[in-house]
DNA sequence: GTTGTTACTTGCTTTTTTAAAGTAATAGAT
DNA sequence: ATCTATTACTTTAAAAAAGCAAGTAACAAC
């Protein structure tokens, strides 16, 4: 599993803002890794692991590595020995704000107590 | 590909709203339909497959089944031999209005111009 | 030196997506 | 009546993505 993702080298499948929103983060875990970087203050890879969902780790760490290489997060070391990590969420990434939110008003809204 | 979709028996990934959208309409094709839809006046079968990005004809099948399933999509027949059916935007299918703005929205700003 | 934690990677299976082609029911033109 | 085209799909086979389970490497604490 490769993901030396670049923004630069991403196939867009149009030109439609929508379709490209979707081509960088519409699969079925980024945005809840961002959801849980910009609202839940999880930082680690351990944090993200243990989410309510439970992404499996080889794709958390595919995720990680896209969402790095996207400029939606980013990864600073603030341990030394043994090497800790945490990857927080960059200006861009916090660009996604209006449309976590907008999910979040649409789920409250129309998807409570379904099942 | 069977696709006798109803939100009763969908099986949410967990109590949260942003995972219970994206449940919904996190995959590669519904929301770039629901665009077409509410957006482009896009209605008949052909007009989606006709659309921008060329869905696969038996993706935008499955995907039309799931979204009248789901209460998004409403399917009318105008015509009576031959046959003519159109795909029009539910109340609840209206509802997804602003998650697609706040898409078009990043996308316009964050994603122009990049490939 | 055994156990535990963090941050991953590897191997294998299952599911989903995809492209390409095929089908059925017409309608219109010749 | 036959040929061609259109609409609304379905089927088949291959490729890609997701998922599960287990393994690894670097420490650190006991």
């Amino acid at each position: 599993m490769e993901s030396q993702v670049n923004i630069a080298d991403l196939a867009f499948r149009s030109h439609c803002p929508v379709a490209r929103s979707l081509d960088l983060v519409g699969d079925k875990w980024t945005l809840l890794i961002m959801r849980d970087a910009l609202f839940l203050g999880r930082k680690t890879f351990a944090d993200f692991a243990g989410g309510l969902e439970r992404i499996p780790t080889n794709l958390l760490s595919d995720r990680l590595k896209k969402l790095v290489g996207l400029g939606l997060l980013h990864k600073q070391q603030y341990h030394e020995r043994p090497a800790r990590y945490e990857y927080v969420p960059t200006p861009l990434g916090n660009e996604l704000r209006p449309l976590l939110t907008a999910m979040r008003v649409f789920g409250e809204t129309h998807l409570e107590g379904k099942a």
